[in-house]
DNA sequence: ACAATAAATGTTATCGGTTACATTATTCAC
DNA sequence: GTGAATAATGTAACCGATAACATTTATTGT
């Protein structure tokens, strides 16, 4: 039995006629070791819970291949949760660590799944929190510097001589949303434009929110010549409607959003918005958490991943006049 | 040992004060069961492998999440392989049920990751095929009819007067796109319409094949009034080259779909398709695994789920006039 | 050729639950 | 109150690979 684990193992302890005997046996057997009773034997599972809002965004879709490529280049399986952000669910399977069933856990929306009794003193919780992270987290991160990203993106609008900018926000509760919002507050401060509460409206990052948003945009009274969503399904929802309603996207209003997701360069007209690393987001957090999971990790590692500003022409000069919506 | 086991597991066979202790120490020594040592003992690991050619894709996320349901309630993890449509990888990835690491795998391509020396005699193999699905399956399968959905799609072109229609195909390796020429000859030839094969245009289902098959078309000599893509994203990237052309979409030439995805009814114009209840086929692929893992499955279950035309604006009545590309 | 050493192989305990079986405690009938 | 039946609990083997340790076999030096 010893024998065989070597052969497997360590090839080299094993002299090569006994090791053509067992390479035969277990050939002719059929054998194949039983990798349960190795994880149980080991402790180590070498999977990873992966919580993901919605497994339908075409942004997540691709942190999801990068963390997919990274995980099989270490040897670990993505177990793969769409908790549709509902944090029992995620509670739920982040006990997957406690129970033995996975070694770590990454989680893409900022919310502890852990309790705080869980809070393991004599380490790091094997947790990586990525793209939308948590305001004092107990853990790695990666994100990216989503304040001076929708600065920039403000600050573009701006230069094109847009005074009247409406946003469509995310969801209230994400971190995303508040750090974005206050992205596009320095960039107005800076231009000397005043922030104007009304022109704020919400929606929840899908198509048909952003379609909605437009909507409301389109029958409230402040004039509105550019649009910055907080995503680009919503900034094309939006699109949808404004033309609906007869707009011309960047003559009459400019749109931007934020993700450049494959749509974005396909739409009509082509969307501007911020590119954000999706693969490597996958990539950063799991190498991260294997880092966690080799105890070789500091605890405050927060990883900054770069942004870019993507002109295309969803944004163009404010009309002279700004259009009657 | 056995009393905490039987506490657990049947806690009727266990005194009611028993249990009480039992129950107190379990919360004092916050003991949490090792569920790998149970999956190790049972042979049980309540895993299914999921083969998806790439996550990135819309319509797979809606599959995604429809097998995450179900195997949700049946206390099933999924374990998520992006494969790139990568055989080796899938072959590799299915060894995990001999490793048992894994009880089933759910692949979403016409390909069968096991060798045949692992068809097992005395059962089925732990396998579902879905979506696309192999010519000659020896597994359960979830699948549309393809033909019939294209010939419905073909004829409502040809009602609309098309006469020249070209088509935007997937890989030529794949059974979907050889099921939908198919369906789209039937429909032609029910017509008395002549089948061209100079106006078949190879695709791989992303945005950027349908753009550039688009522009193949464009300078080409052939007559075209309507162009039916075998999947949504390949239209929207038609579309998008054929506007940038000049041509209006549904007035110059129509434009159709498959699949529905979210973007379809978001486009300008909304797009023509056919719809796929794709959160259906991963809950029923996922329910006929489990079947088949507690041996309660018929050899050669097909299940065939309805599709739905979907018209919108992207199609209209044929020009007079096929207009000069 | 015979130690002394190194190399190869064999043996056994172990991980943490579950299950079959053995043992002890309880209940009930007469 | 005793014995038979049942209920409750304890004991030990087991799943399969591995690692530590023990033993056997091969190699080297003198």
């Amino acid at each position: 039995m010893a024998t065989v684990s070597r052969t497997l193992q360590q090839p080299e302890l094993v002299s090569p006629k006994t090791r053509a005997k067992v390479t035969r046996a277990i050939e002719q057997l059929n054998y194949k070791p039983n990798l349960m009773a190795v994880k149980f034997r080991s402790g180590k599972t070498h999977n990873i819970v992966v919580l993901v809002p919605t497994v339908a965004n075409v942004f997540f879709a691709r942190v999801i291949r990068g963390m997919q490529e990274a995980a099989a280049a270490e040897g670990y399986s993505l177990l793969l949760v769409n908790t549709m952000g509902d944090s029992a669910t995620e509670q739920n399977y982040a006990r997957m660590i406690h129970t033995s069933q996975a070694d770590g856990v990454v989680q893409l929306r900022a919310f502890n799944p852990f309790s705080d009794n869980d809070a393991d003193d004599q380490g790091l919780l094997p947790m990586v929190n990525a793209c939308e992270i948590l305001d004092t987290p107990q853990c790695p991160t990666v994100s990216l510097d989503n304040r001076l990203a929708a600065a920039a993106m403000t600050e573009h609008l701006v230069e094109l001589g847009h005074q009247h900018i409406a946003m469509i926000k995310g969801p209230a509760s994400s971190p995303l949303t508040r750090e974005r919002m206050l992205g596009f507050k320095d960039a107005l401060q800076a231009a000397g434009l005043k922030y104007c509460e009304e022109l704020m409206f919400d929606g929840d990052f899908t198509l048909q929110s952003g379609y909605d948003a437009a909507d409301r945009i389109l029958s409230q009274s402040h004039p509105v010549s550019a649009i910055f969503c907080e995503n680009d399904e919503m900034a094309l929802g939006a699109i949808s409607r404004l033309k609906a309603a007869g707009l011309r996207i960047a003559e009459d209003i400019s749109v931007s959003g934020f993700d450049n997701i494959a749509f974005a360069k396909f739409s009509d007209p082509p969307l501007t918005t911020i590119a954000q690393p999706a693969e490597e987001f996958g990539e950063t957090a799991i190498n991260l958490l294997i880092d966690v999971l080799k105890g070789k990790a500091k605890r405050a590692v927060k990883v900054i991943l770069p942004y870019q500003l993507i002109i295309r022409n969803s944004t163009g000069p404010a009309p002279a006049q700004p259009v009657r919506l």
